[in-house]
DNA sequence: CGTCACGTTGAGTAGATTCAATTGAGGTGG
DNA sequence: CCACCTCAATTGAATCTACTCAACGTGACG
């Protein structure tokens, strides 16, 4: 739906034509960070912005009596850790052995030409997840992401989930049991093909798809 | 919670730290909106700006069998439409007879640096809204929603309510029939009072704001 | 080979939805 | 200014989806 036409992608006039590099300085080293490891915190203070190098990391938030929400995964390649303002308003740790590079603009810097990009497509994909918690079901739900995790791989077949059923439920709104129950019917229709525990292989691509619309 | 300490707002390094004022170029004029109207429709050539003046916008999406996701109330002085490529994802209607300055940046114009907090500001609120729509409760979400209303329009006892019950259900996921059953419950326990269908005035704001967590 | 965390499956329950009927508010025309 | 009309909102009853609680499997790892 509503296909990119072409392989160059057109741009609003208000943003910069030709977006710069984002890292042009001296190379900033590679934090490692093992499996559940915290990045930072809700409420510490923000000011850096991090790319994942290799591994996962998961976005969430808390309510006082513990439930939780993750509103983004973000995988190697992707950049994340910019706020509003100087309070970190989430919660980012590392789902998996992840290496992360730390980078701190200098006081000063302007990294608006840079960054606009970045929150605009995070603010998209955020606008889209509403859509699924707000108006999909639980069947729904999974088909959307099993789909967006394969787009963000390259559209392959085969699709790898670095992250537990626990945090897939808490990113989807569902318990661990219905999206259990769900990855079950799903292989029961033929859908998709359990691999491992963690990697999966999509069978019906279209069905698939008309689920998650 | 979190509360920012000064009246002066610290901001990350890699923010202008002096943000320019949104439109500086001659007077742009300011359309009108009929209550309901279309102002652009997901597909659409994206590239203006807009900024309420008067009245409410709702941004939103649909799936094929017409549920509706809204993910953002706007309200006079707020600015939408800038997305991350040169199409709307989205919809955007006026709520009620609605002004609107349409704001077209001339080619070339890099609107970065007044863009940049506009949309982190909207993605923290979007990601915000993920864990209202993920993981709270009827009574929870209508709370939230109602302080969230208050706090937009200045803290104030009396908030004014521009949308249906239809709108209030399509943004935080629920039935128009459990939006009003909720709210119906909120006023037999005293926390609000109805002063017309869409002006509520909040009684307890405390209860209010420990429901919305 | 045993342990432990993670995942799956099952039965019963609760909360929100659906469908239907009624009430109420706002706007229009006489 | 009032009566009427229409659409929005409220209330009620029955249903259904996802949740809770519990038991059982299974894979990874020492």
């Amino acid at each position: 739906m509503y296909a990119q036409a072409s392989a160059k992608i057109e741009l609003p006039s208000y943003l910069p034509q030709n977006p710069a590099p984002f890292f042009e300085g001296p190379a900033t080293p590679v934090s490692f960070f093992p499996a559940g490891a915290e990045i930072y915190a809700q409420g510490e203070k923000a000011g850096a912005l991090y790319q994942v190098e290799f591994g996962a990391v998961r976005i969430y938030r808390l309510l006082a009596d513990g439930r939780r929400q993750i509103s983004a995964f973000h995988l190697a390649g992707e950049t994340f850790g910019f706020e509003s303002d100087a309070t970190h308003h989430f919660f980012a740790e590392a789902i998996n052995a992840t290496g992360v590079r730390v980078f701190r603009a200098p006081s000063g810097t302007d990294m608006s030409r840079q960054l606009l990009p970045l929150a605009l497509k995070g603010l998209t994909r955020a606008q889209e997840h509403l859509l699924v918690l707000g108006r999909q079901n639980a069947i729904e739900r999974v088909a959307a992401f099993l789909v967006e995790m394969s787009e963000r791989q390259g559209g392959l077949q085969q699709v790898e989930l670095p992250m537990s059923r626990n945090d897939i439920g808490d990113y989807l709104g569902l318990t661990i049991e219905t999206v259990s129950r769900v990855l079950t019917r799903l292989k029961e229709k033929g859908v998709i093909r359990l691999l491992s525990l963690r990697s999966i292989e999509i069978l019906k691509r279209d069905t698939l798809l008309a689920m998650g619309e």
